[in-house]
DNA sequence: TCGATACTAAACACGT
DNA sequence: GACGTGTTTAGTATCG
């Protein structure tokens, strides 16, 4: 069982000098329970740009280094926002700081390991040259639009962003940059998007992600991670978890986004689809919904039957709240770890512990 | 064995 | 014309 989180608040401070969220303390009873209001700020997202991922890694023993998990370790990744974080609920940078790109188990996970380094970190067991990923061309090329702050990108962003993640390509003969765009024509999963011709800034146009064939995508990652990792931990990643979490929302606007631009007919066999709604809107809108929501939610949660629980982080001023189902509203601090099993609890426990709390 | 899926290579068209 | 992009076809490999 995962513990999914319909939102989870990524800050771009450097989370190895924070105060460990503590207090973290509920604006008026620490251990009451509330409701989430919409009248409350609404939880939002953060894409994390390359320089915050070049923090140092924290000690072992720092808090948000050294997580509570009997399989391996599970960085989840607390800490106060700023502003400017509250961007992207969809950023995959979980990807990163979960290491779900680099699949062997590691000894001591960085919580921002630099992008470059994540898929071979020095790890004595590791050879020295890159190995082929095992994630397929369609796994990498969502990942890589997942991980853009507009979730599109054109081809040789894709390029870029592999390559930059999988060294293995850096040095691959280039027949891969040809698999990469023949998936991108041939699946059904991604989508070309116009580029706007007023802004249009080299060749090609930028691609998406279809919503509908999101939690595929999502499955067939989960999958590749599953069989290629024995620490299954790691799939408490925060990056698994948020997109699912994003999948959850996106897919709702499914409609929204199959409507093609009556201005922009299709190309082709694999036309572009209209822009995918800035997904702070989808957050408000699931936001607002929420309360009124909670139990048909789950009843149409997609991700009800593969076993997650799913939960909701938000922050309100100095405070940070986990809302976990049933609209059950907890402070950090006051949080305790309920009758889940015991994957769960490993990774409530691992929530606490880099919050700060105690349990 | 068979079908599905994925990878690879190649060719071609088109735009910059 | 070179290069990048996008599409299509074909062959091969792997897996259940």
């Amino acid at each position: 069982m995962f513990l999914c989180p319909r939102v989870w608040r990524e800050m771009e401070n450097d989370r190895h000098t924070l105060p460990l969220l503590s207090p973290i303390h509920s604006p008026t009873n620490p251990s009451k329970t509330l409701s989430l209001s919409p009248s409350l700020p609404q939880p939002s997202a953060t894409i994390l740009d390359s320089t915050a991922l070049s923090s140092p890694a924290p000690s072992p023993s720092h808090p948000l280094s050294p997580l509570r998990s009997s399989g391996g370790l599970t960085p989840l990744c607390l800490s106060p926002t700023t502003p400017s974080d509250q961007d992207d609920l969809t950023c995959l940078n979980w990807l990163h700081q979960r290491n779900l790109l680099a699949l062997q188990p590691l000894p001591k996970m960085p919580t921002l390991p630099q992008l470059e380094s994540l898929n071979f970190l020095p790890t004595p067991n590791l050879p020295s040259s890159p190995t082929k990923p095992p994630y397929s061309f369609s796994s990498l090329i969502f990942m890589a639009i997942e991980d853009s702050p507009d979730k599109r990108l054109p081809v040789k962003g894709i390029y870029e962003w592999i390559v930059n993640n999988f060294p293995y390509y850096k040095t691959a003969p280039s027949g891969w940059r040809n698999s990469v765009r023949h998936n991108l024509s041939l699946s059904k999963s991604f989508r070309r998007i116009h580029r706007d011709k007023s802004q249009s800034v080299g060749k090609g146009s930028l691609w998406c992600v279809c919503p509908e064939y999101r939690p595929g995508l999502l499955e067939v990652l989960k999958k590749t991670h599953y069989c290629h990792s024995n620490n299954s931990s790691l799939l408490n990643s925060r990056t698994l978890l948020e997109a699912a979490a994003y999948e959850q929302t996106a897919v709702g606007d499914t409609a929204e986004i199959s409507d093609l631009d009556s201005n922009n007919p299709p190309l082709s066999s694999n036309p572009p689809c209209s822009l995918i709604p800035d997904h702070e809107e989808l957050v408000a809108i699931e936001s607002v919904e929420l309360t009124e929501e909670a139990h048909e939610e789950s009843e149409k949660d997609p991700l009800a039957d593969s076993g997650y629980i799913e939960f909701h982080y938000y922050q309100y001023q100095q405070y940070q709240y986990l809302v976990l189902p049933g609209d059950t509203e907890l402070d950090l601090e006051t949080v305790e770890i309920l009758q889940l099993d015991a994957e769960a609890q490993e990774a409530a426990g691992s929530l606490l512990d880099l919050a700060g709390g105690s349990h």
